[in-house]
DNA sequence: GATTACATGTGTGTTTTACATGTAGGTGGG
DNA sequence: CCCACCTACATGTAAAACACACATGTAATC
């Protein structure tokens, strides 16, 4: 965004959606689309892209933070429910710890904005 | 960083070297190289690219927001000095009210991960 | 006169994010 | 029954942001 005159700004936390993904698999298993819809009123943006929450929940998996298992049966297409491992609780707490930082850090810039 | 079974988390804020860099010129003018030294007091960061500071100063001065002269006679080589305009003061203020919505999602996020 | 430190830049590749599109099963209406 | 639409999952690709490496010139200092 930088250089067309256009300057909008909007103080992102980069990949907040991750450590807000792993919140709401802490609190419940759900699949994807659920945790598409539940994500906006942590992150506060209208809305998440399905493409990349869908390749993180990959990639968590990879590593194994999160497990999978394929959940059919139930009216309408099968959902792929996940849930969160012990490995992956233990990012999510990393996570929390690098936001508490990064708050303190916002907070020192604005008691020096506000002059002091 | 997704996928090399890595996961480093930072949870830095996007372009957050922009409001710094602002916000130090407003406490006074400054040339590149002394807010190179500068802002990683701010950022929380050990170092700040050159390369990225100079580009963002570049592009801040071709839409107004800071004024630039060059400063030679003292000792050293030529230094341009960088000076805040009132576009970019408003530029700032719009980065801290940016920047407290983002600090209150984190610490709603943080509130929500202690489990209240 | 070679080295080091200051000061300002450019070039290029990687990571992260956004936008667009594709597949596929189930549901309800005409 | 077949077409439109919703849910659910997934890939392709380009732009934005960022990091790393390199290039240039001046002046002090050894």
């Amino acid at each position: 965004m930088v250089h067309p005159g256009h300057w909008g700004v909007r103080a992102r936390v980069e990949r907040f959606s991750e450590p807000a993904l792993l919140l709401l698999l802490r609190e419940r298993p759900a699949h994807g689309y659920e945790l598409l819809e539940a994500l906006p009123a942590l992150t506060g943006e209208s809305r998440v892209d399905m493409g990349n929450l869908y390749r993180v929940l990959r990639a968590l998996e990879e590593d194994g933070l999160v497990t999978s298992r394929w959940e059919a049966g139930e009216p309408g297409p099968a959902k792929r429910i996940y849930e969160l491992t012990t490995e992956g609780k233990r990012l999510l707490d990393e996570w929390a710890a690098a936001l508490r930082r990064s708050r303190d850090r916002i907070d020192t810039f604005l008691e020096r904005h506000e002059g002091r």
